[in-house]
DNA sequence: CCAAAAGTGTTTTAGCTACACCCATGA
DNA sequence: TCATGGGTGTAGCTAAAACACTTTTGG
């Protein structure tokens, strides 16, 4: 068992989150930089010894982005016994200059479970970690090299995103309460990375009855104006 | 850090496993049961200190079942805080005299994660472990009152496989290596509880281009011999 | 030749795609 | 009135479902 900041930590567990965020038309996630490493990770953290795992979770992403009731869906669990490369924590330690031995325990072997999230990156105001002196959000396409295996829990949520997004569709937490079809069109297309046909997105979209329909949105341009929409209430 | 028979396993952290067999036209998973307690468990284990996830998993099987290449597939890693019973395990522990303070370690929180695996049950040995004394097929619909959460780790498994069944296949795992499209069909049938069309069903299985068809079984029922199939060799 | 079950051809249906047309908007 | 982009109608395509017909088997 461990200790940091008087809270006692589950040993060798840890979860690391791929937190999405859709700006500009470009899908984003949030990536840590530590302090004078030029290491870059996804924000991650630990369990606490009496605390659920889904809650952990869910405590340490509001602390960071300051949101409550945050989207979150866990995807997968990362357990090679490799996946921990010694040399790279030890560096992020030194650069806080951390010595201790009652921090050892962080450089040991880790068992992570990895969630995603969406979230209205409006809304946020990132908040990094005593290890960390930077939360930026990254253009899904442009990450800086991570640590670890952190790449390919990137990878694997993107992907699970990919096969759930018709399934259970909570992307209106990517968007701002109300949005134009052509946004959620994008929105889609910046996930599937590909093109869709706009007649039949809509249709698509309205058929299945979990759309409402709002006043117009004149945007000043010289063209119609179009409907904003928002999810229903039990959309799901 | 713990000790079991020589080996160092990871604190708090398990494995359970929901293996999937096929027998009579009923599906079916292994359940375990403590000596003396009338306690039933899902078989599981710790995860060795050098060891992947994936490999400690696939042994831990191969151990009990004595089947080397079984389809596993990780579905959902279970964190609740108050998922551990110690009354439980205490009586597990009891009932086997062991009073040790080198056991202990069993009696604390555990995160788990779930993996189901889908084998041929006539291929099967069943090993019971240290601490159980059987290790038994259970139909899938008459199942005992299992301790912890391991109902609802059942439940998860089988949702996965219903979502999975149509995109990964891996069903020739379930079945002999020759088999009828009924047989098939009825697998089909038992894993989503509904029934199929037969038309429709032969159609759609022999389009994936996945099967190879042999020679006739003959039954000795006065009607048409079925073919039998098999999956080819790069199914997937 | 009959009953039963397997294999396959045909029709119907549903959903998606692509194209096109009309509408709204402000320059 | 024109260019631009939004909403919707319609025809065509494809995949799946339902139905039915034919084939094979042993009694």
């Amino acid at each position: 068992m461990s200790t940091l900041n008087g809270v006692e930590y589950i040993d060798h567990i840890a979860y690391d989150s791929v937190v999405f965020g859709y700006a500009a038309g470009r899908l984003k996630i949030l990536v840590m930089e530590y302090h004078n490493t030029g290491l870059f990770a996804l924000p991650g953290g630990f369990i606490a010894m009496h605390e659920d795992l889904d809650e952990a979770v869910k405590n340490g992403l509001e602390a960071r982005t300051g949101l409550k009731d945050i989207y979150l869906e866990q995807f997968h669990t990362f357990g090679k016994a490799d996946r921990n490369k010694t040399d790279e924590m030890k560096k992020i330690l030194e650069a806080n200059e951390i010595h201790q031995k009652e921090f050892q325990w962080m450089l040991s072997r880790f068992i992570s479970v990895g969630y995603y999230a969406l979230i209205n990156h409006e809304l946020v105001t990132l908040h990094p970690d005593a290890l960390s002196d930077s939360c930026t959000w990254y253009d899904i396409n442009k990450l800086p090299k991570l640590i670890q295996d952190h790449a390919s829990i990137v990878a694997k949520a993107l992907q699970t995103l990919r096969d759930q997004i018709d399934r259970k569709l909570p992307l209106f937490a990517l968007l701002g309460e109300k949005f134009t079809m052509q946004e959620l069109q994008g929105l889609y297309e910046v996930i599937l990375d590909e093109k869709l046909h706009r007649g039949t997105f809509q249709r698509k979209m309205l058929s299945m009855d979990i759309l409402e329909r709002h006043e117009k949105k004149y945007s000043g341009a010289a063209n119609k104006a179009p409907y904003l929409y928002s999810f229903k209430k039990n959309w799901n």
